[in-house]
DNA sequence: TATGAATGTTTCAGGCCCAGAATGATTCTT
DNA sequence: AAGAATCATTCTGGGCCTGAAACATTCATA
């Protein structure tokens, strides 16, 4: 089964998980700064919060410095469904690669990390997480990618 | 530049591009063979191809078999844009290759080209122009958010 | 032939998603 | 202390989509 269809079966977009992601990698960030890392408008990540704060996934804490500003926070229930996604994410991907031998894999991972560095893509929109040129954002790409 | 926005300057969607290709393929069938090849309700075709028709690409035609029916045809103009636009997708496939000697290009189409067998993958959804065997392809959840 | 069911297309109503403007609360500047 | 700026949220309006009527035509059958 397809990665999106299987975050379907959890209630969960791409863009969702892409947030989530997003807030696991660096918590405590405020809606503002994570909204322009997803070149989204604010107005629209609201919405987006406002879901996973009501599944229980994500947290908004009052930043003591700042009252204007709402920092974001996995939750507990958050950690553990990113880690339930990132298995998701190698299952998937383990399925799509099935055809192929463990070095054709390799080959066709490194042609499309070619094509992806050459053309400075970092991943696919829907699944966006970070700021362009992260690096961090090439390792983990099991978790995190289209089926 | 990439295709999808070499074909917004030709004020035309990927949806479009599929159904003009889709007509030109097999001129002559009826809104409902058409959008039943697309996965779309019929009500949904008919916007499209009211955009085809007004930018004088495509043709409705009364069945004078059945004049409920509207066969559909590419006109001059029409069959010239798909010219137009498959020299569109060769440049932009080459812009995209650019980096990849052809050794590692024939390497790569194909991987892709096992991978879609194996996994019955058609072409791209957004241009999409034949029935596919199994609706998973389609992975288009619609709306959903968590709960 | 007449009449009601079925069919191809179109229009309509409602929902979702989205961007940008307006609002409210808070902080910064001077 | 007053006004400008900033963060989050709400509001407004538009685009896209689906499924339910509506309309014209054809089919089935008595």
């Amino acid at each position: 089964m397809s990665f999106g269809r299987r975050l379907a079966a959890l209630d969960l977009t791409p863009p969702h998980v892409g947030l989530l992601r997003g807030i696991g990698l660096s918590p405590g960030r405020s809606q503002q700064a994570i909204a322009e890392d997803f070149g989204m408008p604010p107005s629209r990540l609201v919405a987006f919060i406002d879901d996973l704060e009501y599944a229980g996934l994500v947290e908004r804490r009052r930043d003591p410095r700042d009252r204007r500003a709402h920092n974001l926070f996995l939750t507990d229930k958050g950690e553990k469904m990113m880690a339930k996604i990132a298995g998701i994410g190698r299952e998937a991907e383990a399925a799509l690669l099935k055809p192929l031998s463990t070095a054709e894999r390799l080959q066709l991972h490194q042609l499309l990390e070619r094509l992806m560095s050459e053309h400075e893509i970092t991943a696919h929109p829907g699944y966006r997480t970070m700021k362009p040129q992260d690096p961090r954002d090439l390792d983990q790409e099991g978790a995190n990618r289209p089926s």
